[in-house]
DNA sequence: AATGAATGAGAATTCATTCAT
DNA sequence: CATGAATGAATTCTCATTCAT
């Protein structure tokens, strides 16, 4: 999905639309999509009025650019994360632990968009909703290749693959709640502690720690 | 905290704004807060323009009156469902076993919760938020009981009290994704036997399922 | 001129208009006429929005009564105070003398007359500056029959008539600009000076001066 | 002091504002500042709603533009005036004169300075009384340097300055009363006389009058 | 390609007035 | 006579979008 411009060089298309995209998320973050005018973001964005509109058709194509380079953002990562590791327990904890860095990096961008993808026109909600089915789709797949080799014990992953997603963003959600309590790294290691008993993983190893090494192998 | 009218007699105050939040929530089922417009708002709650203004001094305050009616909502069922059984296990299968289905019954009323509590103005934020943080509290009390009876192992029963609650509105935020592959009553009967399993309870029962029932491990 | 009510007893209708002219004109005072809104003017008059309306038609109506009172108030001390002296030089230096007392004590109401008079419908607006130009009459048969037994020299009575009543509110209209330098004392005795100078009286007496006694006949 | 505007070319700024004022005094002419409505001003401006505001912030901007526009033109005649003569007689006279004349030419505008000042937000109303108060100052040093050259007795010019311009403003506040009365010709050569008079100015010549050129006592 | 001035539909809110009790 | 709840027209102001330069 292309968001139609009026203007032609592809490479500028794509310069200018970044540079969009940060503008605005730069007045989202504190105004939110609804509250903040075009004339606010195309400041933010040091663009002009008129050029904004050369760029983009309707306001509601922001929302769509700002909803895609974030995901672009997180899943790419991840993508990374996953590719770097063979078996399905270092991709999950490694998946896992990157999920929840980003939501402590991201947390303003996630938050974003929990509330703001219901903002979406139905043709970009689509468009959004399907390129993050496809990312628990990753996930699924993952729980089930874990199962398939054994070392998973889980009966519907497609629900388990929810669980983690929803989980991954329990920073910009409920951090306002956990954080003045347990700081993000105990959090981090906690939730990958969790996710394994729940899947039944024996003898779990967590990246980056060092506490709980003896229960290794 | 209460909503500044200028009307004198409560209990015309107390039905009006039920009818208000009613009307209101009607309209934010649709379009969300931002694009329901007050002159919507006051159709859909079958009351004039101006007589709407008489019970209310700015848009913002139908958003806490809706916040709160639906909390009010969600924490009493909840409540009374804790204070029906005694045992932590009981307690905690059959708060999460309600907090599950409200979140199907309400669906839209929780999604609007996580989608526009970041539209409260200040003063309302905190006050909601103090609810809510209540709500989590209980939820950990109730933890802490199992932890300390040695029913429930759990290091972080604060990190796992908001798990569980965001967990609670998965329906809402992650449902559609889950239940095009699961009914709602597979989905009930799995989280709480994942939760029970991150808990490290043995032997558990989950209430009005067959199946479990002696599900051991 | 008459406002109607839908009140029978005078007795009463008396007491309430009244009573409504001080609480407007409490509020007129901080926030004008337009300003001030029918519910302020009923809660500043301690009385209820229904009642106020059964003793008004209309909020011009509380303007029209307001004015009324005010000049009530005015042309009554003045009144007075011409009736208690024989000759025009003396009728006409207590006259000022006591017109700028007033517009001491009564600055808000002398401006607001000034200030408010123009908001007054077509109807109102002829009856309020009949009555204001029977007041400048008054003054004009003062200083006629002081030309008239040779102690004023003036070509047009109604020209000073006039500049003597504007001067008359120069508290109110210019005294930001005056009191700063001078007090109110200094200012009413040279203006009584300068207006028997304007008017060739030699030889003059400023009731309550000392200071220029030395120069009485 | 200057009004903050969403236009960046200042010589379309000043246009565009002078352009409000105009339309905007035409329509306060005949209802005064709060019962005209942007709407009406707007399109007495020939500009259209959403323009208007791209030069104004608030209504309130556009009582300060008018105020700002009528003392503009207002100082810039009498300050003219004052520049063509040398000695104070000449000066004053000709000042009052051009006063007295502005004040038949612009009685809307005048009436409206007094009845509406009040109506300034208090930034604007500094100002505003900070230029009247500059203007006052003109007067006044320029009897203080009759005084001081030995041909006006005037002990208190502040005082006097003040009655003067107040008297200035005699055609719109009292012209009603007057007018049907007195040509304006008339009033504007006995006002000159009887000011002189008061400032004990012997032998005066009054500018444009042939009746009074000798005039002496 | 870029700029920024222009537009008008639509938003929230106020308030004089009426009317049932 | 008194009360205060109800009404909706009118007001100020915002903002996405267009268009001339």
């Amino acid at each position: 999905m292309v968001v139609k411009t009026k203007i032609k060089d592809p490479d500028l298309i794509q310069k200018r639309q970044k540079q969009i995209c940060r503008g605005a998320m730069r007045v989202f973050r504190h105004k939110g999509f609804h509250s903040a005018s075009i004339r606010e973001i195309a400041k933010a964005s040091r663009i002009s009025l008129g050029s904004l509109y050369d760029y983009i058709e309707k306001k509601e194509d922001i929302l769509f650019l700002v909803h895609s380079d974030i995901l672009d953002r997180i899943y790419e990562c991840l993508n990374m994360c996953m590719d770097a590791y063979e078996s399905p327990i270092d991709q999950l904890t490694h998946a896992l632990q990157e999920l929840l860095n980003l939501s402590c990096e991201m947390k303003d961008e996630m938050l974003f968009i929990y509330t703001e993808t219901k903002s979406l026109e139905s043709k970009y909600l689509h468009e959004i909703l399907k390129r993050e089915a496809e990312f628990t789709d990753s996930f699924e797949k993952l729980i089930q290749r874990g199962v398939d080799e054994g070392v998973f014990d889980c009966p519907k992953p497609r629900l388990v693959s929810n669980i983690i997603i929803l989980v991954g963003a329990i920073m910009p959600l409920r951090g306002w709640n956990i954080l003045p309590y347990h700081s993000s790294e105990e959090i981090v290691e906690e939730l990958i502690h969790i996710t394994l008993k729940a899947l039944n993983v024996r003898g779990e190893s967590v990246p980056g720690s060092k506490s709980r090494v003896v229960a290794a192998t």
